[in-house]
DNA sequence: AATTATTTGTTCGTACACAAAGGAGTTTGA
DNA sequence: TCAAACTCCTTTGTGTACGAACAAATAATT
């Protein structure tokens, strides 16, 4: 019988799809208990950093598809994580604000997110990880 | 106004999703084509380099959900790619086979995966690529 | 042999991801 | 000023992901 991931070939697609899979069950753990996906944390997260952000902003902002955030911030409207508030001037426009429920849980929802981090990279050394930010920065920010 | 993905707290979770995001478009890019996806592609390489592996033996294989699996395999097959054959012994089962279509391109489709891995890591040099990849690996093997 | 437990693959429900197309609103330019 | 061009957001369609529940088949236990 084969060792299984062993015999996988020498793939960075592959590894890359893998070690995101694995960060994404990592962190969809701890968000879970909070009714809040990953993603829909990910753009929470954007609206704190930048309130009054229409979608459009966010999208350029989290390097998100129009399509795959609108869907995201209805369901955080619907959860009653944010509001959305029209332009006064543009009327296409909504700016996203977060509601107190969000407020509330501000601190301990970033926590959650900067410990899964931490446990992500438990077994790196101080200087792999910042080797691996870099790369992985460089990758997505290429071109 | 602000300089948009500087100004992203560093988040690692966030860095691996962009990343794999922008090795996903060039891939995708690339497959498209043939008519395969990027995870259709993926399978098609588990079945050649496992040929007659049952449903099962590629997920473990290739870490995939056998209901996600399960679409792929649905998807592979309605293309012409493979063939599912009933299992001998346990009617269960269905072991899968790589169609005479899929072996004609079965070079072509390999190199291009190469290809795209070689792009994909063009700026690295090759000691990045050597760390990159062992940090990959070890992040998603962990546990 | 009969009951129970496990395994295999499918289906369902929810949530991305993104291409493509569409509707409404705004800006531009002749 | 008025139509063309552009922008913002939504909708539709296809394809992952994965938990949960299932039917069918097989294995393990008693």
């Amino acid at each position: 019988m084969n060792r299984l991931p062993g015999n996988i070939p020498d793939c960075t697609f592959f590894f890359l799809a893998k070690a995101h899979q694995k960060a994404h069950g990592l962190l969809k753990k701890r968000l879970t208990p909070y009714g809040l996906t990953n993603m829909q944390h990910l753009v929470l997260e954007g609206i704190w950093y930048q309130e009054g952000a229409t979608a459009a902003e966010l999208g350029k902002l989290l390097i998100l598809d129009k399509a795959t955030l609108s869907g995201i911030i209805d369901r955080l409207d619907d959860g009653g994580w944010i509001e959305k508030r029209p332009d006064k001037t543009d009327k296409r426009v909504f700016r996203l604000y977060p509601s107190g429920k969000a407020d509330t849980l501000k601190d301990e929802l970033i926590e959650v997110r900067k410990k899964g981090n931490d446990r992500l990279l438990a077994d790196f050394t101080k200087e792999e990880t910042i080797i691996f930010k870099r790369l992985l920065r460089s990758l997505f920010l290429k071109d």
